[in-house]
DNA sequence: GATTAAACCTGCCCAATATCATGTTTTAAA
DNA sequence: TTTAAAACATGATATTGGGCAGGTTTAATC
């Protein structure tokens, strides 16, 4: 469990609602929405909730990064989605009213706000609009899983790292200078998306930063060649 | 596109309609629903829709099996699924509005009905039963998906082609014996699931043949030893 | 029934990548 | 500051599984 806020975020105010499923409330649907929440903070390191858990609630990602895992066959994880601010988490097993099937694990400190598993039940899944918004939602979740999948497939490591280092670009963006990747993952994290062993990983790395497609700056990759990045990774779309 | 039908299926009768989204409808509701479809036949190795057309309706297999793929990176193909009847297909391109991002394409003789774009717009989205089902169709085919993803990610060929098997179990059912696959994939197909070269598909085939396994009796696969292909699946749910 | 094409099968070789081992650097804790 | 523990790095080796080649069987077409 994090920590609870005092002072939580207003919805009302909150930068990341317009880019979340909640864009479609008034203000007077917000102020309710406030009312039926807590926030609490989150260390690195420290799970939101377990693939093992029952759902208590809507989480919602005010500050921070989340990474979403799976434990695999012989404890190996897998993370399957890297997400930010504004995305919801946990909506799925809410809404089927059974264990999560993956863990959420905060991936810098964040604050995170839960809204209440009543409440949500008994007035988000009346909303007609806000369900189309979630409908959307979880049909670009499964787009981004399959075309995962189909790299996973068909995709060799070098090719797959490339993407995930355009993934993670995308996803959280950059540092100031435009090319630092805006987030700290350690390479056994990097492996576990990109579905390889720490080792290929750190190799892999060290030959993009040896090729000058990046540049390793201690836990911090700066892409220094985009388009041979792009190339790299050997996308058709 | 398929050859339409002169005496479409009617929904008040079609059994596919209790294990489909579609059980939360009323038979009033299942009239109306019945007035704004078409019903098409496909041939095997016909596509009823391909990834890169725009939808014009929502699709509902009424009889058959369909296989849904996407295509790689060099033309490979990836099997994402197999659907069977009463499975609703399209519709996340039909929500997003966008083209769809896997073809569809009959693994056997098939008749699917088609739901007017305009009246699942006007009507089945407004009706919020029927949206909670579909967000809980979404959310299971995306659980699958990230399943397979973790397979395909952590385990090898030979774990991978068991689970495949398995899978087409679920999926399809055996024949009267209870233990015959009820469905004829080629070996291509197999690999094109499993993630693997064709030839990698035939071998293993040929090896759990040889162990017992399963026997391969012209195109079709009985299952000899389910625990032991259990235990070769590597199963940890 | 003859011909052709597609699907299936098997052996061989080799590249990609996992695994193991060992050392170094960085970070955290006492 | 010292010590311990992660995380990172790199070389050596083993294994998996892909690709090619050449075959056979099955299915489709004339």
């Amino acid at each position: 469990m994090g920590k609870i806020l005092e002072n939580k975020p207003a919805c009302l105010h909150c930068n990341a609602v317009i880019h979340s499923v909640f864009n479609v409330l008034d203000n007077e649907q917000l102020e309710d929405l406030n009312k039926h929440k807590t926030c609490s903070s989150y260390k690195k390191g420290q799970y939101v909730f377990n693939e093992l858990g029952m759902p208590n609630g809507l989480y919602c990602i005010n500050t921070g990064k989340i990474k979403l895992s799976t434990t695999g066959f012989d404890g190996k994880e897998q993370i399957l989605s890297l997400v930010k601010e504004g995305e919801i988490l946990g909506y799925r097993a809410l809404i089927a009213d059974e264990r999560y099937h993956c863990s959420a694990v905060a991936i810098e400190d964040s604050s995170i706000c839960i809204i209440d598993k009543s409440y949500f039940n008994s007035t988000i899944i009346k909303n007609n609009k806000l369900l189309i918004e979630i409908v959307k939602k979880v049909s670009g979740d499964l787009k981004l899983a399959e075309n995962h999948l189909v790299s996973l497939s068909q995709k060799n490591v070098r090719e797959r790292l490339a993407e995930a280092l355009l993934f993670i670009k995308a996803t959280y963006g950059c540092l100031e200078d435009g090319a630092t990747l805006n987030v700290t993952l350690s390479r056994e994290e990097i492996a576990d998306y990109v579905g390889t062993s720490t080792e290929s990983a750190i190799r892999l790395l060290s030959e993009f930063n040896h090729d000058k497609i990046i540049e390793l700056i201690g836990k911090k990759i700066k892409i220094l060649n985009l388009q041979l990045l792009i190339k790299t990774a050997n996308l058709n779309d």
